[in-house]
DNA sequence: GATCATTTTGCAACCGGTTGCAATTTTTTT
DNA sequence: AAAAAAATTGCAACCGGTTGCAAAATGATC
């Protein structure tokens, strides 16, 4: 059926071994036998099988990219970077969609079973031990929009979640709210509370200011608008802090639904600086992650790990900034 | 390192072959030595290697999902689906990002080093010798989101976009707009030549309604919103009918940002009805792509395929139907 | 209990590659 | 031109499994 080493082989007229050489990065071919054995893969069409040769390497090139947001827009960037900065590096993503699941025993064992050089979990609503579970298999593994330990037992790339909690909390105060409010993702996720952690304790130092918390059941447009809309039946605040972009593109739906003007009856700040963001129908002010240098960093990490596997675990938080668009009142001339 | 069938012989005190055969489907162990092996196996905390397997069987169940639409939001629910539906009936899928590319050949020769069973081209924009060109190659392919032809050589799973053109026409002018307009995708891209097609051929029925076309450059928010803005600044047509939502979502800015109020001045249509279509602040008016089942039916073909090659191309289509929102005015009482 | 049919088992070869080692060839040195 | 050093080559074993086949064990039949 396909076309094997040995066919090379036979149709140069050298040993199989000197073909396996003539593919093998710095293996020693000489000028001639290496064309001999080039004609004669490219007459068949011969590409060496990447699976047979990971049995004695030990190496596959395959990368186990876990997730279990697949319904944040933003993923999607995500995917696009993941992929394309795996390709650049000639590894090959094996997607796993997490859906409900949050057990990660049957991904261990399938990635295994695949030997995969290393696990990317993207999310940022699994907990550490989701990660540490591959490491504790023996794979290489970098969970990225992750959460900050202070003694990690993983790699961790992202962003300090608390420190954003404390800019969106200094950003309204700012811009002279004097009543606000966090309107979180699902309180379980470990994202949220930390967001969550750095906003009240940024405002623990401002007693004069009023502040309220509540969560939306999930990171989605839906779930943002149904809160919101709760929001607003009784006493509302004058601003809400989103635990995420979507989830402040549905708070902004409910409050135009009630009548309300954005920024001027009800601030919203969000949280990610999704593409969708800065759509002109939308225009949400938020707090940027750096997506493309989390996700890179992330690569880095796990392809470090591989080739060095007792590596010290590492936690790399990239700083976040404000992206002034119009959900916000604009700042007091004076601070 | 790992533990290997031999690993688990030794201790369970029986041959490799055995160990292989509880391991198999359908293969002939005895009760006896079966529990053995599994005894041994559960405390070795065994698990087989798929790729060694894969050597011998011939099968890997890696499906190649192949794609170049990584900023539609659409597409964020195709992956979701894509992977949830492999990873239900046991098949894992390595992702392939086209980005810029349109050539087949390196995916081609990178997804045959992987020996995929077989691979899912998810695009509404690359053209039939794609998929073809991995047919050719002797691998199994379906072709989903793609284009009708009349005389296949691969399997297409998608919709009818000649029929779905003539449903935009029809229900434009069933709204009772005189003056109608295509704004489609890039022009290059197969679905958007169809979808203009049938949109042209519905309207050549009636000559006394006043018909322009022009295209987004790509299937983005900001290329429809450029165009619209264009459109808008002439002698504009007074429904639109978009080649994907996300293009329409840009125009209704664009007409929202001119002054101009949607429905009334301005009638928009789109196509896919993705997830964002129905949010409050958008309730766009669209005809649906059953993507769940065009989804579900690419799988069971590809499936179908591995087991039975020679099978004869196949196209799937399935039925669009338009959903009633809000940028459309509503149907004249008679027609 | 002997005979025959059926099931279970291990041997050994194979899947498509890689690699240590010793033998061979080429190049360099004297 | 011979000797020494370096580069190239093929052999054979191995990576972690599967599988056809014949031998061994078990069960059925008389």
């Amino acid at each position: 059926m396909a076309i094997t080493l040995k066919d090379v082989a036979e149709k140069a007229g050298v040993s199989r071994s000197a073909v396996s050489r003539t593919f093998t990065e710095g293996a020693s071919v000489s000028d001639k036998t290496r064309s001999k054995v080039e004609r004669a893969a490219a007459e068949l069409g011969y590409s060496p099988n990447a699976l047979a040769s990971s049995l004695t390497t030990g190496r596959t090139k395959l990368i186990g990219l876990v997730s279990n947001n697949f319904h944040n827009p933003l993923f999607l960037e995500v995917f696009d970077l993941f992929t394309r900065g795996l390709q650049d590096r000639g590894l090959r993503p094996l997607l796993v969609n997490l859906s409900e699941e949050t057990d990660p025993v049957s991904s261990i064992r399938m990635l295994r079973q695949y030997s995969v050089d290393g696990v990317l979990v993207a999310s940022s609503t699994l907990p550490p031990s989701f990660a540490e579970a591959f490491k504790d298999a023996g794979v290489p593994v970098v969970h990225s929009f992750g959460r900050y330990t202070s003694s990690p037992h993983v790699h961790v790339v992202g962003i300090d979640n608390v420190a954003c909690g404390r800019m969106a909390a200094e950003g309204l105060i700012a811009r002279g709210y004097r009543k606000v409010a966090f309107l979180g993702g699902p309180e379980k996720a470990t994202s949220t509370q930390d967001r969550a952690m750095g906003f009240l304790s940024a405002l623990s130092e401002h007693p004069e200011i009023d502040v309220s918390v509540s969560y939306a059941s999930a990171y989605s447009f839906d779930a943002g608008r149904v809160e919101m809309t709760k929001q607003l039946m009784s006493n509302h605040a004058e601003a809400y802090f989103c635990g995420d972009d979507v989830i402040a593109i549905g708070a902004l739906s409910a409050a135009n639904d009630a009548g309300l003007s954005v920024p001027d009856d009800v601030g919203l700040i969000g949280l990610n600086d999704m593409e969708m963001a800065s759509w002109q129908n939308i225009e949400l002010t938020t707090i940027r992650q750096p997506i493309s240098e989390i996700i890179g960093a992330s690569i880095d990490l796990v392809v470090g790990t591989i080739e060095e596997p007792h590596r010290h675990p590492e936690t790399r938080l990239f700083p976040c900034r404000l992206i002034e668009r119009h959900t916000l009142r604009p700042l007091k001339a004076s601070a």
